[in-house]
DNA sequence: GTTAGCACTCACTTATTCAGAGTGCTAACA
DNA sequence: TGTTAGCACTCTGAATAAGTGAGTGCTAAC
C-alpha cells in the first residue's frame, strides 16, 4: 500500500496530468502543489511511483504520466466523491425539457447532453424490449389484401406492422387469430416466447396458412423489439483532445465507433454493474486501450434496462463523468416515464 | 470558347488531378496522355488557362489545379457519360437485398451503399411525408385512461400515438371522433389541412375537450409526419482524402455534419433538380467551399420526393457519383415500394 | 530522510542545405 | 508562326545539424 505521501503525490500528478494533457516533472509538482517538501524528494517518490507501476515515462528524461493502474488507484482511492452543481443540473433539466418530445428523443438528448458536459464521446444504449411483456396485439383492416397489426407491451411500447393477408382469407380470420395470440401470449416476455406457446397457437387456430401467418408476425415483432439501438453523441469532441492530434488515431477511433454490435457488446459487458469505470488497458478490446469507458446502467419498472456510457481518452475527468452519469441515471428513468403517457 | 487542344490537355490535368490529388505539371501530361506535343507547348497552354481561370497554381513554380471554373467547364462539357457497369450495379442489389428489412433501413442502407461506393459522404433525405394523403385513423383501446391511434397514409406509411382520454370522455366518444376526423380529412395531404378543416372537425364533435383531444392528436401527427429525416454515410471516409490530412479541416467539416438544418438547406436548394452539381466556390455555404455536392432528387407516386447526394473534395470523381446517383435514384423508388407491401 | 548540485538525456525548435519538380523565357527550328 | 529544346530560376519538402529547455538520476552534504 501507498503511504500519506505518495498517495499525495500520485493524485498531484494525476490531478495536473488530467487538466494539461502534459506530462509532470518534478518541479511542476514542487510549485503548484504544496506538498512542503523540493523537487528531489519529489523525483525519489516519483521513481518509486514507477517502480511500483503507477507511473509511466515515455523516455529517461520526459516528465512521468499515469498508467493504468495509476488511473484505477486514483479512481477507487485518491477521487473525491463528486455531486453535480445545481446549476448544472437546472441547466441539464432545461434542456431536456426543451428537446424531447418523443421517447426516441430522449435517447439522442442524453447522448447530446452526455458529451457536452464531459466534451467527451457518449454511448447511450436504449432499453431492448425483449424483457418487455407482451400485452395485447390488434388487427385494423388497411385494405382488401392487408391489415395492420398493432402490437402493444406492458411497458407502454407501442409498434405496428403491415400483414399481408393470405389468400383466401378474410379480416374476421385475422380478428380470431388475435383473440389465440393475446390468450397464449398475454404477460409473457418477447425473451420467454417458446416454442410451447407457438404450438399452443397453431392446435387452437387449426389452418396452417393462418399459423404461417401468425408466425411471421411474431418473428417480425421480435426482430424490431429486440434490436436495441444505440445512440452516439460528441464524435467530433475526440478532434479536440491533444491525444488524437493524428489524423490515423482519429480514423482508428471513428472507423471503431460505426462498429455498432462492437459497441453494444462492449456495453452489454457491464451491463447491470450499476456504475462501472473501466480504465486502459482493463479494456478487454484493443482498439481502446488508450481510453477510458464510464458505464452506467439505468432501469425502468424493474426489468427493462440499458446503459449510459462516457468513452474519452484515460485522461479524462472521472469525477465529472461518473457524477454526471448518476445524475442522468437516476432522470432518464422518470423522463421515460413521463413522455411514455 | 477553349480550342480543341486546350480542352484535352484540360482534360488530362482534371484527370491526372483527380487521381493523383497533386499539382501537375506540364511533364506529366505530355509523358501519360499522348497529346503528340512537347511539355513546353503544354507549358505554354497552361499558362493560358491559367489566365482564363480554368487552372490555379499554388505558388509560381507548382504544377496547376483545376479551379472551381475549371471543373465546371469539366462536368458540363468533357465528361464522358458514364453508367454503372452491370457487376456494379448486381452488388448493389444484392447488398439492398441483404440489409433491407424496413423502410427506414432503406434509407440508411443507401447512404451507406454511396459512401461506399464513391468513397466520400453521403447524405440521404428521406421524403418528407407533409405531401402524403391523410388515409385514416382509428384508435384502439390501450387503458382505462389510454387509447392509442393509427393514423395511416395514402403512401402506406402507418404511425401510432399514444392518446391521454380527457376526463368523463369514453372510448366510444374517440370511435365517434375518428369517424367525424375520418370523413372531413380523407385525401388531404397533411400540407393541406387548413383551419377550415379544422372548423368543420368542431363543428361536428361539439364538445370543446373532445376536440382539444383531436387537435392535439393531429398536431403531433403534423410534427413528426413533416420531419424529414436525414441520413448519413461515410464521414470515415474524409479521412482517406489527402485534403484533409489536417485535423483543423476534419473538425470543421465535421462540426458542420452535425449542423442537420443546415446540411437539409442545403439538399432542399436543389430538390427537385434533377442531377445537380455544385462546384467549391459555387456553394453558397462558405463552410464547404472546396467540396463540391452532386444531388439528385428521387420521387415516389409522383408527389412525395426526398434526395440523395455526394459531398466530397472538389477532386472528386464527378461521372462515378453522377452514374451512381442516377442508379440509385431509379431503384430507390422501386426497392421502398415493395418495402411497403 | 531530505535536499542542493550537477552531469546527462532526450524531444523539440530553428536554421541550413540539398535535391527535385516545375515554371517562364529565349532562341532555334520547321 | 507555331513548336520545341535548353537553361536559369523558384519553391517545396526532406534531411541534417545545432541549440534550447525540461526533466531525470545520482552523489554528497545537511
Amino acid at each position: 500500500m501507498l503511504d500519506e505521501r505518495k498517495q499525495r503525490i500520485l493524485q498531484a500528478i494525476i490531478n495536473d496530468y488530467i487538466s494539461s494533457a502534459e506530462p509532470v516533472g518534478s518541479r511542476t509538482i514542487a510549485r503548484k502543489y504544496d506538498l512542503g517538501v523540493s523537487p528531489a524528494t519529489i523525483r525519489n517518490e516519483m521513481a518509486d511511483l514507477e517502480m511500483l507501476g503507477y507511473l509511466e515515462q515515455l523516455h529517461t528524461s520526459s516528465g512521468r504520466v499515469p498508467s493504468s493502474k495509476g488511473y484505477r488507484f486514483y479512481v477507487d482511492g485518491l477521487l473525491p466523491h463528486q455531486e453535480m452543481s445545481e446549476n448544472e443540473k437546472a441547466l441539464i433539466d432545461k434542456w431536456y425539457k426543451a428537446k424531447v418530445r418523443r421517447v426516441e428523443e430522449v435517447f439522442q438528448e442524453t447522448a447530446k447532453i452526455i458529451s457536452r458536459v464531459t466534451k467527451n464521446i457518449s454511448l447511450v444504449l436504449a432499453p431492448q424490449l425483449s424483457q418487455a411483456a407482451f400485452r395485447c396485439l390488434q388487427f385494423l383492416p388497411l385494405d382488401g389484401r392487408r391489415v395492420i397489426a398493432v402490437i402493444m407491451t406492458d411497458a407502454g411500447f407501442v409498434e405496428n406492422k403491415i400483414v399481408e393477408m393470405p389468400d383466401g382469407a378474410t379480416f374476421e380470420d385475422f380478428r380470431r387469430m388475435s383473440n389465440v395470440i393475446n390468450k397464449v401470449l398475454a404477460g409473457h416476455t418477447f425473451d420467454m416466447i417458446s416454442s410451447e406457446s407457438l404450438q399452443r397457437i397453431r392446435d387452437e387456430i387449426m389452418d396452417s396458412t393462418l399459423y404461417d401467418a401468425a408466425l411471421e408476425l411474431i418473428h417480425r415483432s421480435l426482430d424490431t423489439e429486440k434490436t436495441e439501438r444505440l445512440y452516439l453523441g460528441g464524435t467530433t469532441q475526440l478532434l479536440n483532445q491533444p491525444e488524437f492530434r493524428d489524423v490515423g488515431k482519429i480514423k482508428d477511433l471513428l472507423l471503431m465507433l460505426e462498429e455498432e454490435q462492437l459497441l453494444k457488446d462492449i456495453l452489454h459487458a457491464h451491463l447491470g454493474d450499476g456504475l462501472s469505470v473501466t480504465i486502459g488497458h482493463e479494456n478487454k478490446y484493443s482498439g481502446i486501450q488508450d481510453c477510458s469507458i464510464v458505464t452506467a446502467t439505468y432501469h425502468l419498472d424493474g426489468e427493462l434496462l440499458g446503459t449510459i456510457a462516457v468513452l474519452g481518452p484515460t485522461r479524462m475527468e472521472y469525477g465529472k463523468a461518473m457524477s454526471l452519469l448518476s445524475y442522468m441515471n437516476n432522470n432518464l428513468a422518470e423522463i421515460i416515464k413521463q413522455l411514455r403517457w
